[in-house]
DNA sequence: CCCCCCTCTTAACCTAGATTAACTTTTTTT
DNA sequence: AAAAAAAGTTAATCTAGGTTAAGAGGGGGG
C-alpha cells in the first residue's frame, strides 16, 4: 500500500523490503458504515490503520451520551490504546462512519516487529509523541476556550471532516449536545 | 539513582553500565518552591526527571486562568512535549510545589540515546504510550463526569497528594474554580 | 513579632449550556 | 415511492458551575 509507505515516510525511511516486512504481519479488513470494529469490554487486539473510508473512537457514558475521542480519516492509526496495551477489556467504541477499509496490525506482532525493525519501534514512537500533544492540547482547550471557540478550531483542524460528518458528532467531539450547537449556528447568521 | 534505576526497571531491564550511559547525559538541577524550570514562549530544551519534591505543568489562558495539566511526584518524567518535540516556543509553564530535585535530559541527548541504546527508545515509547491512555481518559472524565465526581477521582488517584497541595490547585486540575470547590466540600459535610 | 500576601470560605447573583418537547427535514429501508 | 428512522431546528425552561465581593484564617519573610 502506498499510503501506508507514505505514513511511514514523513517520520522514519523504510525500504521496500522492510514494509514488506510489515505488511506481512498486517491483515486487510473493510467495516462498512455504522458497523463495529471495537466495542466496550472487548479487549482491542488490534491498531487499526485507515486505507480509506473512516472510523471513529468513542465512550458512552452513564448518562448514554456517547464522546468522541478521535476521527480517523485516511493515513490515521486508531485503537483503544488502555486496552491494546494492557491486554484487558476497554471501555471505547470504535465504528465506521463510512465505509472503511483498514489494515489492522496485532499488539503481538507489534511488539515482534519492534524487535525485527527498531525503526518502526520509533515511528510509533514518534507518532505516539504526537498524539499526546494533541491530546493534551484539546484538554487545555476544552477547559479554557468557549463552545463557539471550540467550534471554530474544529472547523480549523479538521475543515474536510466537516462537510462530510453528522452534526450530531460534531457536536458530540467538541463537547456541546446537537441542540446548543445547532442554537449556536442559528445565532451565528445573525450576529 | 536508585530511583532512576528503579523506574527504568518498571519497563525495561537495564545494566548497571547501561543506566550509567545514561545518567553521564543527565544534569542535576534544583528547584526551589514557586520557581520556574520553564515558561510559555521558550523552548522545553530538557524533559525532567523528579527526584524528590513536586513539579506542576500548566497553561493559563486568555483570562489569566491556570489550568494543570500534570502533577509530577518523584519518579515522573515532566516536560512540555509539544515544545520538546518541536523544538518550538511552547505555551506551557511549570514550576515547582515545593523545593525539587531533578535530572534534567535535553531532547538531543535523549535522541543520542535512542541510537546508542534502543532499549531507552523503547522505555519512553512505553511510557508515553502510559500518557496517553492517562491524557485521553482525563478527556473523557472531564466530557462526562461532574465536578463532584471528578474531584472524588482526584481523591483516588493522588491520595498523596490530596494533603500536601493547596486546594485550589486540586480545583485547576480538576476544572473548577476555587470557589465551586470549597461550596462543595461544605455541602459535603451537610449532605 | 507583626505585617502582608495568599488561601479559604460564604453568600448573592449571573450565565453558558443542558434539558425537554414539539416540529421539520433528510436519509435509509423496504 | 411510501414508511420509518435518524438528523436537525426552535423555543421555553432549568441548573451546574462561574462571578463578584467581602470577610476570616494563616504562614512565611523582613
Amino acid at each position: 500500500m502506498e499510503l501506508l509507505l507514505h505514513t511511514f515516510s514523513k517520520h522514519i525511511n523504510i525500504t521496500e523490503q522492510e514494509l514488506t516486512v510489515v505488511l506481512n504481519r498486517m491483515r486487510k479488513k473493510t467495516v462498512k458504515k455504522k458497523q463495529y470494529l471495537l466495542q466496550a469490554d472487548q479487549v482491542a487486539k488490534d491498531a487499526a490503520f485507515v486505507v480509506s473510508g473512516c472510523l471513529r473512537s468513542y465512550s458512552i457514558d452513564d448518562n448514554g451520551f456517547e464522546h468522541i475521542l478521535q476521527f480517523a480519516p485516511p493515513g490515521w492509526w486508531i485503537t483503544d490504546m488502555f486496552s491494546f496495551i494492557s491486554e484487558q477489556p476497554g471501555n471505547l467504541f470504535i465504528d465506521a462512519i463510512e465505509n472503511t477499509e483498514l489494515l489492522l496490525l496485532s499488539r503481538k506482532d507489534q511488539l515482534a516487529l519492534f524487535d525485527e525493525l527498531p525503526k518502526l519501534e520509533r515511528y510509533f514512537r514518534i507518532v505516539t509523541e504526537k498524539s499526546l500533544v494533541n491530546s493534551r492540547q484539546r484538554l487545555v482547550e476544552n477547559l479554557s476556550l468557549t463552545a463557539k471557540e471550540r467550534y471554530e478550531r474544529f472547523c480549523n483542524i479538521y475543515p474536510t471532516l466537516i462537510n462530510t460528518l453528522p452534526q450530531k458528532q460534531i457536536a458530540s467531539f467538541i463537547g456541546v449536545t446537537p441542540e446548543f450547537l445547532s442554537k449556536m449556528k442559528s445565532q451565528w447568521l445573525k450576529g
